[in-house]
DNA sequence: AATAAATGTTTGGTTAATATAACATTTATG
DNA sequence: CATAAATGTTATATTAACCAAACATTTATT
């Protein structure tokens, strides 16, 4: 029964933010939108009538606003999307914070749900298989770098990781 | 000197099926490429002349199309993001061929310059080092398994690991 | 409460990417 | 080589997402 109508990136975000400003704010508003947006009011009046129509948002004219039910799941998965990808650029990849957040926002949007759902999995393996986890992203940190000896410390490495086992 | 004039995920799109083209049948023709794309020949055309504005392609009303040396380069660019991206949602994320072409034909728009590269050297890493390599991707698939056995074998799979190193 | 300031809406653009369909050119075939 | 079929182009329209600026409403200030 659920309208599955794929909503544009845009609308998408819009929802997600409506969510932050929910959060902050217990309402948003169409001038916090707009600023967090970097668009128009205009523009976004225009949004805000398309996601009510959409049964998205409660909205009337000069109200505030905040999401249906429905309205809130996208937002929540958005947002959930949004820490993951940002976590993983962050955290594993060691992209900066403002770097990763702008590149979480357009990935959220690009990942097909299996693909986010095998990210998901695949961070919490790294962080928790005994072969992985810490040392292991270290040495990938260190295997950027430009001095990176490759694999002399090999032995060292992995007999500390087999510390872990015992 | 260069032109970065950041182009539009369409416009990526038609280069690097320009350059498919070619590489297949030496030369791109529209009808070739409104096939792929899945649009009316005549939204091709408009964007060939956009292209070719740009200097980004050799084209002339009826003739066969050609990639210039920009055009090419970003061409070549987008395929190996394309390439690297799914090999990594393929063979580490284990999605399914298609999928994996699917949110990789996306993806490779998104990702800003400093993650894909970073992406390259994580997917460099996980194969060549010891701790992870073939035994721990397998390791990974298993974890994913509705009948998986949480850390039982870690043990096995740990020594294991260690003979790579003798 | 009157009015100024802030906020929100409407109207009328613009642009990019597409579609449709009439028209033009090229290529292939009888 | 004449013409039919295939291919490519043009013109016109549509849609989504935006802007700018005029207008309307709400809120705050005296």
């Amino acid at each position: 029964m659920a309208q599955d109508k794929q909503l544009s990136e845009s609308l998408e975000d819009y929802l997600e933010i409506i969510l932050e400003l929910e959060k902050g704010n217990k309402v948003a508003r169409v001038k916090d939108i707009a600023e967090k947006m970097g668009i128009q009011s205009g523009s976004v009046t225009s949004a805000l009538k398309n996601l009510a129509e959409k049964k998205l948002i409660n909205y009337e004219p000069y109200s505030y606003i905040t999401l249906t039910e429905s309205g809130m799941a996208i937002a929540k998965e958005m947002n959930m999307r949004h820490v993951v990808i940002q976590d993983f650029l962050s955290r594993v990849l060691q992209i900066d914070e403002k770097q990763a957040d702008e590149t979480a926002c357009r990935m959220e949007h690009t990942l097909d749900k299996k693909s986010f759902g095998m990210i998901v999995q695949f961070i919490k393996f790294i962080d928790e298989c005994p072969r992985t986890g810490d040392g292991w992203k270290q040495a990938f940190i260190h295997s950027c770098k430009p001095d990176a000896d490759g694999w002399k410390k090999c032995k060292a490495c992995l007999s500390q990781c087999s510390e872990k086992l015992k």
